[in-house]
RNA sequence: GGAGAGGUGCCUGAGUGGCCGAAAGGAACAGUUUGCUAAACUGUCGUACGCCCAAAAGUGUACCGGGGGUUCGAAUCCCCCCCUCUCCGCCA
């Protein structure tokens, strides 16, 4: 949500900033300075009859206390018609409120400055490429095959348990789950991260703070008994930690990194995007959450994105990182990096992580602040980035080093998976 | 799931109708003192939205878990809800 008096102050730029997202602000903006001056004035309004109120209210007491017991009654009288203007001042006060969130809610982060235009993924700027494409043979086969030849990962069982993207990682399949999520959370911790497990069921009031409620109520699974979500993200909850607080500046940077399973409806999706391990309902990520004060959150964004591309590298897998352009970024995001896999036998990217800058937007939902000394408290900026995801993680590494012999597993996570070879 | 207790500022904790945005202590911060540490003393020490304003200062209102009600006036009385703790039940 952006910032009510950074929208009164530069309405103009908030619409322009908003075009590079193709979103056409003006009419909400309008709105909301609409409705914001006649906040105001109700609001004088109603402090000024509350001041008269509570006035009279304690020359009434001191009244009393003298004896003039007429005077006092006559002054009570008076007081009648300034509560019916409350009451109405303080419905109508309540309604602009009310107007205002909704309104405010519509209006997506603005893009940081160096966001390119553009409307589909096609036109994110491809700013880095490292790493080549092996040379696969002819018999080179995607991962679902692989899967099902080595018998590491089973659809099939996942469908009779719950459905389509649930799927059931067993023997080295499992075991090469479990080593790449040791592993991340190793690398995250050497970075300088705090290792954080939180639920993986979260209420409504985290879901809005990192922004998924309102509008991707959809997205979620919920469980109706209780009214709690299922995170699609570790970001949810690790972000919501620091929900309505006032941390001390001494205490920045927050870095958290934290391993869930995630959970996404995933509705609408379709076709090649959603075979074998390329889309799920359930899987397997580690996250890492930063909490900047908006000086440094940029550069803080950098070395995520630094960092996670050291994790691609580590794997000997080629990636390529994506600057997001306008029409293809998230609403809550100021500026994303997107990083992505090839999958060789596939030949298709895939991506592995995306990492975020949003300003102040989920902190100002989320009343996220820091404060130096004696100065007023300041939102401050939350950073995220997956580090990373593992379903496509999974099936480059398949896919990109099969051989003769088998799966080969990439030299740094022998440690952690104690096999060289599926076969 | 059943029974009871309780939710007050960063923390502990007082406050049962006006003198309470809220005692006291602690923590923290600033200063004085001090060879250093410690201690002592003094001061500061919530948030939001308005008004005023270049800003600071000032000023109005609201907030004692949340929502409603009674009253001229509510942290305090009444109703509903939420949460936490303790005991019992169940249980990884």
């Amino acid at each position: 949500m952006l910032e009510l008096a950074y929208i009164r102050r530069n309405p103009e730029e908030v619409i322009s900033r908003l075009a590079t997202k193709n979103f056409d602000a003006k009419p909400i903006i309008d709105e909301i300075l609409a409705i914001d001056d006649k906040r105001r004035s109700a609001q004088k309004s109603l402090d000024d009859t509350l001041a008269q109120l509570n006035k009279a209210s304690k020359e009434i007491g001191e009244l009393y206390k003298a004896g003039k017991r007429e005077e006092a009654d006559q002054l009570k009288a008076s007081t009648t018609q300034w509560k019916q203007d409350i009451t109405a001042l303080e419905a109508e006060m309540k309604k602009n409120e009310i107007e205002l969130q909704a309104k405010a809610v519509l209006l997506p982060n603005t893009p940081h400055s160096s966001v390119p235009k553009g409307k589909t993924p096609e036109e994110n700027e491809i700013i880095h490429t490292e790493g080549t494409a092996p040379e696969l043979g002819e018999n080179a086969i995607p991962h679902w095959e692989l899967a099902k030849k080595y018998d590491i990962i089973d659809f099939e069982t996942g469908v009779k348990l719950t459905g389509a993207g649930f799927p059931i990682y067993k023997g080295k399949g499992a075991r090469l789950q479990r080593a790449l999520i040791n592993f991340f959370l190793d690398k995250a911790r050497d970075a300088g991260y705090l290792e954080i497990e939180p639920p993986i069921l979260i209420n409504e009031d985290s879901g809005f703070g990192t922004g998924q409620l309102p509008d991707k109520e959809g997205q979620m699974y919920f469980v109706n008994e209780d009214k709690l979500y299922l995170i699609p993200t570790a970001e949810v909850p690790i972000t919501n930690i620091y929900r309505d607080m006032i941390l001390d500046a001494s205490s920045l940077p927050v870095k958290n990194c934290g391993y869930t399973p995630c959970f996404r409806r995933e509705a609408g999706s379709y076709g090649k995007d959603v075979r074998g391990l390329n889309r799920l309902h359930q899987f397997d990520k580690v996250e890492i959450v930063q909490i900047r004060i908006p000086e440094d959150s940029y550069v803080a964004l950098e070395e995520m994105r630094e960092y996670i591309a050291g994790l691609l590298r580590e794997l000997q897998l080629p990636f390529r990182i994506l600057k997001l352009c306008g029409g293809d970024m998230s609403f809550a995001s100021a500026l994303t990096f997107d990083m992505e896999v090839f999958s060789a036998a596939q030949k298709r990217w895939l991506e592995v992580s995306s990492v975020s800058n949003f300003e102040t937007f989920q902190s100002n939902r989320m009343k996220l602040r820091y404060k130096k000394d004696k100065d007023k408290p300041v939102l401050a900026h939350t950073l995220n980035g997956s580090a990373l995801a593992l379903p496509r993680i999974v099936a480059a590494l398949l896919e990109n080093n099969q051989d003769s012999k088998g799966v080969r597993i990439p030299e740094m996570l022998v440690p952690y998976t104690k096999f060289e070879y599926i076969n």
